[in-house]
DNA sequence: TACCACTAGATAGTAACACTGAGTACTGGA
DNA sequence: TCCAGTACTCAGTGTTACTATCTAGTGGTA
């Protein structure tokens, strides 16, 4: 399972800031309430340093009530750009995965 | 694409094991009519070697008219079991995607 | 004969990615 | 004072697919 998540995992992400900025700890959240319950934190945070340092998403620091400030991540042209090539390279993916579950012609 | 196969590749292969018993070469030949067209001679042996080493499947040599002896892989019930696992998560995964793709309620 | 294409498999080294585990920093309540 | 919760960072590890190269056997062809 973790090593199916590779690569899988970013396009996830990016698919959560496509709905709406947020930073590290919220995304990490989201991620365990849409059911990838065991998914470090080290793991997202790690993530979102490599998407930002490819220039997908814009960062903005903002002061938190409670704790260190925020590090708020916007999905920008480039993300969404990465976004739309993942969600075709799954499409892909999901659509062979599908012929070969069931009744694999051709 | 690539990082997104880690693990897949190998439900992929069990997955065309479970048709009927195969040999590295025809197994490398079905995944490019599979439409997985690049993918090296190199990988396949390699994750071949894995799955033989994690006891999945079961090797008989076969001489064969053209070129060096084939080695055959058969899935065995351990394999099956591996196969089982993996449509679980796999099906856990796409079904994750699939919501976040239209409409992620909850 | 010499060479090439095809079949068949093995292997060494590399890069990417998720994981573990630890640490820093700030707030508020018991 | 200490702990729980919030928020982020970092060093080190293991797995996996990739590239590139190599060995080996058969048959066809210049």
């Amino acid at each position: 399972m973790t090593e199916m998540l590779k690569g899988t995992l970013e396009g996830i992400v990016l698919a959560l800031l496509a709905l709406g900025p947020a930073y590290g700890y919220e995304i990490t959240a989201r991620l365990r309430d849409q059911g990838f319950a065991d998914i470090a934190e080290g793991t997202v945070y790690a993530l979102l340093v490599r998407i930002e340092q490819r220039g997908l998403v814009d960062v903005e620091k903002v002061p938190s009530e409670k704790g260190p400030p925020r590090k708020v991540f916007t999905l920008n042209a480039q993300g969404r750009e990465a976004l739309d090539e993942f969600w075709s390279s799954w499409g892909f993916l999901a659509d062979r995965l599908a012929h070969l579950k069931e009744g694999p012609r051709s």
